[in-house]
DNA sequence: GTGACTACCTTGCAGCGCAAGGTACCATGT
DNA sequence: ACATGGTACCTTGCGCTGCAAGGTAGTCAC
């Protein structure tokens, strides 16, 4: 019998390596803070993702260089911290771009989905 | 400026989470062995692998009961060890196609690369 | 027997997503 | 002033998998 238990980790692995660049994708339309990028994510089903992948994550791009932050006073309640993208945060999407459709053609080809 | 070095990974994180079900797929169309599974990948280009990572893939995937081995003489060399897909293996790969497609479509959306 | 080719296997590591734990600010009510 | 709830951010430890590098072993030709 099939065991769908083996299997429950699969988006997880997916979201591995493409994520970081769904979240400089969101923030080339504009600045952002971190649950305001969780909740597009998360509206996007199989991009959910959780505050301690997220975090580490945006730290990741800040270090990087590929995002700056500032600090932002919220509605009502505590200061948000926005991310806008860098120059080099915009060349490093334009290159996964790239690397994304060589390889979801790839997979396309091999797994036998790409009649869209 | 732009640190190409930076994503010098990228394709192999991209690989992450998929590779398994592309030689599930690769097994799917006939049994191979291992040598010319590392061969098709190769011309996939973007799913290009090392034996390094192969071979336990290989392992892990008749652990999991999704692929069975023979063992059969080569035309001229050491015998070759042939995988085959089991009904689990396919279950399996079907159940991947389904998660990958909803993954794809995401990333695409987001990203900026849907149209093809 | 030696060397080249072919085929398979294992080990150690880096890096990232997840789960769980934590700190801190603001607003409201007592 | 204090407690509570909501909001926002952050860190740590872990499991998993692709890569690099090291290894074993069978066949064939010389």
């Amino acid at each position: 019998m099939y065991r769908m238990t083996e299997t429950l980790g699969l988006a997880s692995s997916l979201r591995r390596g493409t994520l970081e660049f769904c979240v400089l994708a969101l923030l080339d339309d504009h600045p952002r803070y971190g649950v305001g990028l969780a909740q597009e994510l998360g509206a996007a089903g199989a991009l959910a993702t959780t505050e301690g992948t997220l975090y580490p994550l945006l730290s990741r791009l800040r270090r990087s260089g590929w995002v700056a932050t500032s600090w932002q006073e919220s509605p009502a309640g505590p200061p948000r911290r926005y991310y806008t993208l860098t120059r080099d945060g915009h060349a490093a999407l334009e290159h996964f771009r790239a690397e994304w459709v060589a390889f979801r053609d790839a997979v396309d080809l091999i797994v036998g989905t790409e009649i869209r």
